[in-house]
DNA sequence: TAGGGGACTCACCCGTGGGTAAGTATGAGG
DNA sequence: CCTCATACTTACCCACGGGTGAGTCCCCTA
């Protein structure tokens, strides 16, 4: 499962973690990630009441576009008034570690910035 | 020195993130980190010949941020013509590994696509 | 005196990502 | 019969990230 390869040459990486970034670009994508990070499941309307600024229309394409990309997962329950339920797939919840990373990177901003990295 | 603590918010956490990615977002910011990773050293006209279809006001632009983000040193010999080196901080080259993480990530989807992660 | 190499900057244009406001479907309840 | 709740579309608009092409500065060489 999962082999992992590295990439071959400089450009072709970036290409694949270009791709990787695409699905987690979007002005609203990461603060969806994060609402639903730690296997919460929330509720459409749940998310227009946490997140603060957000349109209907917005919240809409940020969610299909993650759930196209294999990141949530959308159940709809055939009910009146209409319930829809969002969590992570399993892929999707693995981003976090990840993202986890960059946060740590981040953080050592300070400690780093001024040197130029040995030859 | 680079003490990292946990975000204590869902939607702090996300900032953070977003805030890092911003870094490294910019049409031809990745493919410019890529040509240095490991350390190389490389000059704008190499750039230039390395990347094809970057055009020189692009390349320049994306090289101050990275400047001014503390992600790549930039060195001007004072000669005629002129040359500029630019080559990675520490703190650029560690960005690799992160970077690492996500395409790590990307490479799981296969296997996990399909099921949503238990509560 | 003209041309070239090197590293840019500047003026202008355009596509698209995202914002706003309004519209739609369904059935329950007053 | 009107309204409410929920989960969306749809139409329209604008800002800005990025693309193109030309201009600039400096000195050396033919």
């Amino acid at each position: 499962m999962g082999k992992y390869e590295e990439p071959s040459t400089p450009d072709a990486a970036a290409d694949r973690v270009e791709e990787a970034l695409k699905l987690i670009e979007g002005r609203w994508k990461l603060v969806i990630l994060f609402q639903l990070f730690g296997g919460r499941v929330v509720r459409f309307s749940e998310f227009e009441r946490a997140i603060p600024g957000i349109s209907q229309k917005m919240l809409a394409q940020q969610l299909r576009q993650l759930e196209r990309d294999g990141l949530v997962n959308r159940v709809v329950y055939p009910e009146v008034p209409p319930r829809v339920e969002y969590r992570l797939t399993a892929w999707g919840q693995s981003l976090c570690p990840a993202l986890d990373g960059l946060l740590r990177w981040a953080a050592t901003r300070e400690a780093l910035t001024d040197g130029a990295s040995g030859s």
